[in-house]
DNA sequence: TTGAAGGTATGGTTCAATCCTTACCTTCTG
DNA sequence: CAGAAGGTAAGGATTGAACCATACCTTCAA
C-alpha cells in the first residue's frame, strides 16, 4: 500500500476546505464519531459502516485527510484514521464541537 | 419584487446547509463582513462588491438566506441583508466566530 | 413619464463532486 | 502458497454548483 500523503500542516489548513469536507453528511458522521470517542481512538475506514462502495470510501477519507481533519497511518495490513483534534482545535476552535453536537439529544 | 421567501426557522436550520453555504469563499466573505460590522447592520447585495454578475449575486444570497444565515427584508427599492446573528449563535455557537476570524491579522 | 438602480427568472455552459464497477496491490492468516 | 481483508487507481455516468447573458419587474428620482 502506498504511503498516505497529503496531510497538511496546521498552518496550511484552509477553512474553506474544512467546511467543504464537513458539508457532506457521511464525512460529518465520521468526524462526529471520532470526536465523541475517547481521545486517541484509531478506526479503520470500514469500521464506520458507511453505505458506499470501497472506492467511495477511499474518496471520502482522502477528502478528510487532505482537509486536515484526520491523519491516516499505516498499520501493516490496513490504515488507521486518527482525528487531528488538538491541531484543529488550535487553529479553528469550536469547529469540532459544532460537528459533535449535531443531532445529539439534550 | 416578489417577497423574499425561504427563511428557515432556527430549529429548521441544518448544519450541513450552513457548512455548504460557508464553504464558498465569496459567501464566507459576505458573512465575515456582516459579523465584523456593528450589530443590526443592513447591507444591500451589491454593496459587498463581489466580482460576479447580478444573476450570480442573487444565487449566492439565496443560498445564504435558505441556509438561515441572513434575513432579507424588502426596503422598497431594494432588499436589505441582515445577519441572523443571535439565532445562529444560539443554535450553532461559535460558527460565526470561526468565519469572522479567518484571514484576520492577530 | 421616462430612466436608472436593484433583484429575479430563464436558459445554457462548464466544472467538480459523488457514486459505481472493475482491476490491482499489499499484508495477514490459514 | 492461496485466499481473504483492506485499500487504491482508473474509467465512466450522473448530478449539482457556479457562472454568464439576456430579459423582465418594481421602485425611486429627475
Amino acid at each position: 500500500m502506498p504511503d498516505a500523503e497529503g496531510h497538511p500542516e496546521p498552518e496550511e489548513m484552509q477553512l474553506g476546505a474544512l467546511l467543504a469536507a464537513l458539508a457532506d453528511p457521511q464525512r460529518r458522521r465520521v468526524i462526529a464519531e471520532l470526536v465523541r470517542s475517547a481521545p486517541l481512538t484509531e478506526r479503520t475506514c470500514v469500521s464506520f459502516g458507511l453505505p458506499v462502495s470501497k472506492a467511495s470510501l477511499t474518496h471520502h477519507f482522502r477528502v478528510l485527510r487532505e482537509a486536515g481533519l484526520i491523519r491516516q497511518v499505516d498499520r501493516g495490513n490496513s490504515r488507521a484514521a486518527q482525528l487531528r483534534r488538538d491541531e484543529i482545535e488550535a487553529r479553528f476552535p469550536g469547529l469540532l464541537a459544532l460537528v459533535a453536537a449535531e443531532d445529539q439529544p439534550l
